[in-house]
DNA sequence: GCCAACGTTGGC
DNA sequence: GCCAACGTTGGC
């Protein structure tokens, strides 16, 4: 799960411990968060748009989603007035702090094993947009040896 | 700041 | 349903 660092940090989730997923506005990103997300699920947290662009740390899924209510806050910059109480469009999930990564794990070290481990991964494909990306056992298992 | 890649909008 | 125009994302 992407997050700017200006606009929200791994930090900021430290310190807050828990926050709302909120102002995902892309069909697929919140399909992902809709479908297939549970509580107890784990998820990376990834810096973009930054000086040092990459993974910084672990958190986990605590709720199902549900609807995003800054899409319902005429003074929230995600506000999406086509997005009602009655029929929700947008949602969100609940995230918690688990632990960041003792070795930041930078896009370019991802890119370093585009051609075997990560073959598949999302993150690397070519013109990937999306905030929220599905990850493999697997991969997942190795981007974590990459980092700690 | 630039720009490629993508998603959305809206006229037809 | 098509597609041009536009807006956004995000790496560089």
């Amino acid at each position: 799960m992407k997050s700017e660092p200006s606009v929200y940090s791994i930090d900021d989730l430290k310190k807050d411990k828990k926050t709302c997923w909120d102002g995902i506005r892309n069909y697929q990103a919140r399909n992902f968060m809709m479908r297939d997300m549970n509580p107890g699920d784990l998820a990376f947290f990834y810096h973009s748009n930054c000086d040092v662009i990459g993974i910084y740390g672990v958190m986990s899924i605590y709720s199902k989603s549900y609807a995003d209510h800054s899409a319902f806050d005429k003074f929230s910059k995600h506000y999406d007035p086509t997005s009602t109480k009655e029929h929700p469009r947008w949602f969100m999930v609940d995230v918690k702090f688990e632990r960041k990564l003792q070795r930041i794990i930078t896009l370019g070290s991802l890119k370093e094993h585009s051609q075997k481990e990560l073959l598949n991964f999302r993150l690397l494909a070519k013109g990937n947009r999306l905030s929220i990306i599905p990850i493999e056992e697997k991969e997942w298992k190795f981007i974590l040896s990459l980092g700690e």
